[in-house]
This record gives C-alpha cells, sequence and structure tokens, in this order.
DNA sequence: ATTTGTGAAGGGTTTCACAGCG
DNA sequence: CGCTGTGAAACCCTTCACAAAT
C-alpha cells in the first residue's frame, strides 16, 4: 500500500511492542524449519508463540507483507525476513563484564552464537581469575576493558557484575563506544541518551510476581470482603 | 504518619505499566533511605529512578496521595507503601529448578532474601549434584519436587533447567498448586490462565538491543557504505 | 474455502499543564 | 512560592471484523 509504485518503502517505522515480540517468532520459526515444517499460518505461529493470530498479522505487517492468503508464511523465508529486520544479518561483538556465576551462565550460554552475537572478551576485576577459561574464552582483567573494546569493535557490553561496581563499569564501556548495554545489575545505569540499555532484574520480576499472586489470593478466600488488600488481613484473622 | 482519617480506599486497580516501575521506585528509595535521606521530591526520585517526573507521580498516585505539597514524600513512608502495594509485607516461597551456573547464580542472590522470598529448595535433575549445599541449601533431586513444594507452600517457581526440560518441570510445578512462574530457559511456556508467568531471556534482550544497533549505524555512517540493509545502499549510493 | 493484511474501534499509557494544597 | 495530584490531550498498542487475494 505504499504511495509509490516501487520498492515497500520498509522505512524503519517498527513499533517497539513488535520488535520486543520479533525474536519470540524467530524462535519458534526456527524450531519449526528443524522439524521440517516448511509452511506456517498465522494461527498455527500465533499459538506456538503465545499471542493471538491478529497481533501476530499486524506484527509481521510491519516488515512487509510476506504471506500468502490462503496458506501462511513459508517459515525459511520468514525466518530471514525477521532476521533481517532486527538486524542479525550482521554480527555483533560483545563483552561480558563480571565472571561471577552469572557471568559463567552467560559465557557457557549457547544462544549467544547461534544469532550473531560473538563473545569477544570475558573481563573480571579478579586477578586471581585472570587467565582462567570458561568455555574456551579467556578471562582478561579490568584493566584491559577498553583496549579489548577497541581491538575487538566491541558493539554490545553485558554487565554482569556486583551492584557496586556497574555503573563505573557501565561509564568505562560507554566512553571507549559501546553503545548498547545489557544490565544484570540490581540498579538503575545512568548513561547518555544515545545509548541503549536493557535490564534484567531478577528481583523486579519476583516483585511483580508477588504482585499477582497478592491478588490472587485476596481475591480467591472468598465470602464476604473480596480484595481488600488494605484492612482485608484484620477481616480474615477475624475470620479464622 | 496516615495522613488522611479515614481509610483511602485503595481498589486495585494499579495498572501493569506501573507495577512494573515500582520495584524500580522501591529500590532507590530504599538506596536513599540507607543514605540518610528522610524527604524526596518527584523530580528527584524521577531522576533517580530514571524516568520523567509526571510518570512517577501518576503512578504513585495509583496507590494513594502519600506525598506532601510543597515538600516532597517521606522516603520510609513511601518505602512501606510500595510494599505493601506490591504484596511484599507478606513472604512468598520459592523452589529454584535447575541448579547449573544461572541455578547456582540465582541461588547466590542477595536479593532473594531482602524482600521476603525465601528459597525453600534448590531442585536438579542430576543426581550427582543431589546432596550438595549453595549458599546453605541444600540440592534435592527432581523426583522430591512435588513434595517439596506441597510441603513448603511454594507458590513461586522458578525454572533454570535447560530448554528441553522447562515445559515438564513447569507442568509439574502447576500440577502441585504453583501459580507464579519466572522462567529463565528459552522456550515459550503454555500454561493455564490462571497461572502467571514472566520470562527473562537473555536472547530476546540482545535481539533487541541488535536491532536499535542497527538502526544507529544504518543513520550514522553514510559514505563507508558497510553494512547496510538491503535498498538502503540504493539511497546511500545515490547520495554520494 | 481459507487465510492474509488492514482500516477502524477500543483500551491503555504517557505527557502536558495547571488547579489545589501546604 | 514549590510541589503534588490529576483531568485532558496525545500517543501507542491491541483487538475486531472484513475485504482482498489465492
Amino acid at each position: 500500500m505504499p504511495a509509490t509504485s516501487a520498492a515497500p518503502r520498509r522505512r524503519s517505522g517498527i513499533p517497539e511492542a513488535t520488535v520486543a515480540r520479533l525474536p519470540v517468532y524467530l524462535r519458534v520459526l526456527t524450531a519449526l524449519a528443524e522439524s521440517g515444517t516448511t509452511t506456517v499460518s498465522s494461527d498455527g505461529l500465533a499459538a506456538a508463540a503465545g499471542v493471538g493470530s491478529a497481533k501476530l498479522r499486524k506484527d509481521l505487517s510491519h516488515l512487509g507483507s510476506y504471506g500468502t492468503r490462503g496458506v501462511g508464511y513459508d517459515v525459511e523465508y520468514l525466518v530471514y525476513q525477521i532476521s533481517r529486520a532486527l538486524g542479525l544479518t550482521q554480527h555483533y561483538t560483545v563483552v561480558i563484564v563480571g565472571v561471577g556465576n552469572l557471568g559463567h551462565a552467560l559465557a557457557n550460554y549457547a544462544g549467544f552464537a547461534t544469532r550473531g552475537f560473538q563473545i569477544a572478551a570475558l573481563i573480571d576485576a579478579d586477578h586471581r581469575r585472570v587467565g582462567e577459561t570458561v568455555n574456551g574464552l579467556d578471562i582478561h582483567h579490568l584493566d584491559e576493558l577498553e583496549t579489548l573494546v577497541k581491538e575487538h569493535e566491541v558493539s554490545i557490553g553485558v554487565i554482569a557484575t556486583p551492584a557496586t561496581s556497574a555503573q563505573e563499569v557501565c561509564d568505562r564501556l560507554v566512553a571507549c563506544g559501546v553503545t548498547s548495554v545489557l544490565n544484570f545489575a540490581p540498579i538503575v545505569l545512568s548513561v547518555p541518551d544515545s545509548v541503549d540499555v536493557r535490564k534484567v532484574d531478577l528481583s523486579i520480576e519476583l516483585q511483580i510476581l508477588a504482585f499477582h499472586e497478592q491478588r490472587k489470593a485476596t481475591g480467591a478466600l472468598g465470602a464476604a470482603g473480596v480484595a481488600v488488600p488494605d484492612e482485608v488481613r484484620t477481616v480474615a484473622a477475624a475470620a479464622t
């Protein structure tokens, strides 16, 4: 439907919410491809991805018209188109800073390599760990951070340090040109607007779950005063 | 120091987006309290939490009117109110299934205990790990999952297994009454509507960052013509 | 007959800007 | 005067429902 008769004009106007779901579709599609499926309908793909089919179609429509009416989507072709939309046709170099348990888990995670993310280096502040090898990767000392980032043209920094060092590490990453940061430390990082930060925060997720647990619990005990978070405890206690 | 004389009548209509931010405010407020700050304005708190002050005020307004005009918020009181809204005044029991590197990291994470989340058990499928201790917690075998969940009245299950076992573990958790699941395995879990699932997915986060990296790159370098997706190249070439 | 792609409607979230209160 | 709390406007996202395509 572009006004121009020529190319589809896919200017990057993909909504954030859609971008966040594309990796899920990609994963499901990859699994389908491996199981030998060549074609999938929006209903089928949506079910496997855990979203509604209308939403899925809307999402895909932002990339272009890659389905066939009456048939569905070609799995392999969709994989390619989503990969391209996400920028996965290029590859990205990553450093992981902080090689504790979490850092180890990340270094061993296969999902890095399988989507064009290459771990350039593991970095830790503890001299005793320097020289160790995790998953075939050498651990370097924090002093070398700047050198390593520039040498390998790192574009994504993963912070898996304790909260106390996270901001400093982040500052150093940003100072030597890293423009995307994935933060596992439980702290709000401050960065210039030009830098993207995403956070993964166990504690926050648990607290969100707690909120919903609470709602279920208060709703569940049925008969009288339903779902009042405040003084329900009094009522509940009295009822016991 | 309740402001109003009567009960504020907080109907549980807190928007999801707000719920997701409350834990961040809580963390910042806790840090402020520890540093001796007793009062904070919406501007100050918003800056520390990395959001706009209007958004912060809207968020807090959903809990009630706990600020003082012309002054700001009492740090300690706000901590309490947010904790209560999130349901953190009760405490929750958690099992962690899968004690690999990630499971170890989770078991060692201090953030569990500090907000009323108690780890009831670590569970692994590998008999060789059973009997080991991590952070003072015994590792039990997967066979005991149902027993442990019921015995400790577990309400939140954390899945840190490989993707291949995640759905099965999830089914078993749900079957014995767990109603909230935090999933670290790179797979879409299917559960009944009554169960809440939140996922933490490294690979997805990286891909979202990749998308934005790509956008920055294509915008930034004009002439060099490196790594430009598709027909943008035509435009770039024409512009040169 | 089946399934996509999409206007239009509906809901939710953010931002604005200011009234209201301390 | 300063800062909160909030209607109203703007924006974004989801859902609906159907025309268009094969």
